[in-house]
RNA sequence: GCUGCUGUAGCUCAGGGGUAGAGCACUCCCUUGGUAAGGGAGAGGUCCGGAGUUCAAAUCUCCGCAGCAGCACCA
């Protein structure tokens, strides 16, 4: 038998029978190891120990303490576990796949009846009978025809369309735990007692379309989280309880900043704390806007069809469009119009006013505008998916040999903004041509290579996108995430040679003849409503100092200070400062709770002593000990940290 | 939009074919208390909307609306 040499991750290799598997060289190097291993990385892929090796090649073998791999096999084989679980319990459920994701996996199945809370506590007891099984886990390369026929047979239609999906090279493999088998690519544990039975959990159920595809028929999905260890998952459940707590629709009621109701599904009623938060963050933008050379503009709400038809989206969007019709006494014929959905034509139109020559590019036009969409009723979530909102939106018309130059410019603003708002750090994904598109495919070329050009000389590398830019052009998205992880785009940052050429926008270049200009669509927030949910979220409302609403509460110890709370909330106020009064007859102990709990940053308690020496008794928010500063110091210092960031 | 779940006081929730419940919040009274809930009293409800079944519906059924989770969508 033909010889093969292992180099082991100390550098040090052995011979080896060619054929041998991981779990024989394991079992070579010693019997604790042999019991303990879980897999193996063999010449840089993640095989299980199972899978013959046939030439030279670097192999790692794993254990429960390589996190990586161990937790991806954990998950993996919870979803065969339970996919076997389900179909032990109910034979006729008819099995999909079920990949590894987040913290845990989820499996799709075919099934009249949905699963209730009562059907996960079984499925669960059932998952554990077969970790205790300790039920081997082996693997076999079937033969295509050999597999179509077993899942015909066995009447698992989901399966044979997977089957069909997989390239016609790729070898089959078929995994078994215990006698339940699946097709799978792996890889998998030695058996399934390798699971840690008290370490994963059950989560949830919902529907989900057949290969995402909302023209198929809606599986059954039910979602699994599982861990090492029984504290890893009760870290990750704790972990979902407290990010409940800073859910953004939660902290929006507890802070009184906002609130929704049923007659105005998707739009926001802001409060005067809320709408505080917000003006303060379009001061702070329009600032922003002002210094990085953009021209500020307004542009109407309810806008004749005329132009959305000129400028394509009533053929693409009319059904997420809000239309009224105007019946004006004594017209002929209605006036069809449309809220205005985004900004953009409107903001050709200004440009198409006058002439425009080349010495105006680049042109950067911004606007605060408040657009509609009838975005779909189960998209609504909170303040951060509405049918009413506002974009910090801009548009910047230049020549095509400054995208790059432009782009490098856009990226370094949103940086700064988003340093200054308490995201350092963000992603950035890059969305090239859709399916349905406007413009020519050489048209296409140019915009993506130009974009994505831009975005690597600014030092980015961003995530890929495919197919998911807009139809006019490719996107940058700059993504932010919630409470529990979800991601959301904030900024965009958009390439456009479609929509001038609609709209017929145009500049006098130096050579006197008219030229196309490009139309970079941009924003930076995206929307005030969904970035101030994630702002919220992601400062589980204890807002900087600047943005907080109630940046201070001045509150009395006895009543004899009633007059000195006063002065020192109007000495507040004058510097710049959100104070208010609370001179109510509760005590101390009860007035500290009740601000912390509505997240005021600063608490000023005033008693004798401070009425005396003219001082105050400071407490931060989630502090626990007070300091005593004289009146003059605390507003001095107080004044200068509700200082926007911008303007230190 | 799709699947499932939910909708009872301002909030969080219990209850359940025949007088509507709690805690917190609110109002009033007592209390002037030194850093996360002082004590007492009171007021507060179209039980999401509509239809049906029933002697009787907040409760059961159906249809809507809204919310939640996931999917699909996101100019």
């Amino acid at each position: 038998m033909a010889q093969i040499s292992l180099t082991f991750p100390d550098g040090n290799s052995r011979d080896y029978d060619a054929g041998i598997t991981p779990a024989d060289v394991a079992a070579s190097i010693s019997n604790s190891l042999a019991k303990k291993a879980i897999s193996a990385t063999v010449n840089g892929e993640h095989h299980d120990l199972q899978w013959p090796i046939e030439g030279d090649a670097s192999i790692a073998i794993h254990t429960l303490k390589d996190d990586d791999q161990a937790l991806e096999l954990i998950r993996h084989d919870c979803a065969h576990i339970m996919a076997r679980a389900v179909q032990e319990i109910w034979p006729d459920v008819k099995v999909t796949i079920g990949p590894v994701r987040d913290n845990g996996w989820f499996y799709d199945f075919d099934r009249e009846e949905p699963f209730t809370p009562e059907d996960l506590g079984a499925i669960e007891a059932k998952m554990k009978e077969i970790i205790n099984a300790r039920d081997a886990v082996r693997t076999e390369v079937w033969d295509r025809e050999k597999v179509r026929a077993h899942y015909e047979a066995s009447g698992e239609p989901y399966k044979v369309e997977l089957l069909d999906r997989i390239p016609g090279d790729e070898p089959i493999r078929m995994y078994w735990h215990g006698e339940w088998m699946d097709l799978c690519r792996g890889p998998h544990l030695q058996h399934t007692g390798q699971v840690p039975a008290d370490a994963f959990k059950l989560m949830s159920v919902a529907a989900a379309y057949w290969l995402g595809d909302n023209t198929r028929p809606m599986l059954q999905r039910i979602y699994g989280v599982a861990f090492k260890n029984r504290d890893d998952l009760k870290k990750h459940l704790n972990f979902l309880e407290e990010a409940a707590k800073r859910d953004h629709r939660r902290l929006g009621r507890e802070m009184d900043l906002f609130h929704m109701q049923e007659e105005a599904p998707g739009q926001v009623f802001w409060h005067p704390n809320g709408w505080t938060v917000y003006t303060e963050l379009q001061d702070y933008m329009r600032r922003k806007q002002r210094a990085g050379g953009y021209v500020e503009v307004n542009t109407p709400q309810l806008v004749n069809r005329r132009l959305w038809e000129e400028s394509g989206h009533w053929e693409k969007y009319q059904e997420h469009m809000f239309i009224v019709e105007v019946d004006e006494d004594h017209a002929r014929e209605k006036a069809v119009n449309a809220m205005k959905p985004m900004n953009c034509p409107c903001h050709v139109q200004i440009f198409n006013q006058g002439l425009k020559s080349y010495r105006d590019l680049p042109l950067r036009m911004a606007e605060f505008g408040s657009c509609a969409r009838y975005e779909p009723s189960g998209a609504l979530h909170g303040i951060m998916r509405v049918r009413g909102f506002t974009q910090d939106d801009g548009h910047i018309f230049c020549r095509e040999d400054q995208i790059e130059e432009e782009t490098a410019i856009y990226i370094d603003y949103l940086t700064s903004v988003y340093q200054d708002l308490g995201f350092p750090e963000f992603r950035v994904k890059f969305s090239d041509r859709p399916e349905t598109r406007a413009g020519s495919d050489e048209v296409w070329d140019k915009a993506e290579e130009a974009l994505l050009k831009a975005t690597r000389a600014a030092g980015i590398e961003p995530e890929m996108n495919p197919g998911e830019g807009a139809f006019y052009g490719p996107k940058l998205e700059f993504v932010l995430t919630d409470a529990i992880g979800r991601d959301w785009q904030c900024g965009t940052h958009q390439v456009d040679f479609v929509l001038p050429e609609r709209l017929d926008a145009t500049y006098i270049a130096e050579d006197g003849a008219k030229h196309r200009p490009v139309m970079l669509h941009r924003a930076c927030l995206g929307s005030f409503e969904r970035f101030i949910g994630i702002l919220i979220e992601e400062h589980s409302g204890k807002l900087p100092f600047w943005l907080a609403p109630r940046q201070v509460v001045v509150a009395s110890i006895v009543s004899e200070a009633d007059d000195f709370v006063h002065e020192v909330v109007d000495a507040l106020k004058a510097a710049g400062v959100r104070a208010e009064a609370d001179i109510r007859n509760e005590k101390i102990n009860f007035k500290v709770r009740e601000h912390s709990v509505g997240k005021v940053p600063a608490i000023l308690a005033i008693g004798r002593q401070e009425v005396e020496n003219r001082t105050v008794t400071l407490r931060r928010l989630g502090e626990k000990q007070t300091s005593v500063v004289p009146l003059d110091e605390v507003v001095q210092s107080l004044a200068a940290e509700a200082i926007a960031p911008d303007l230190r």
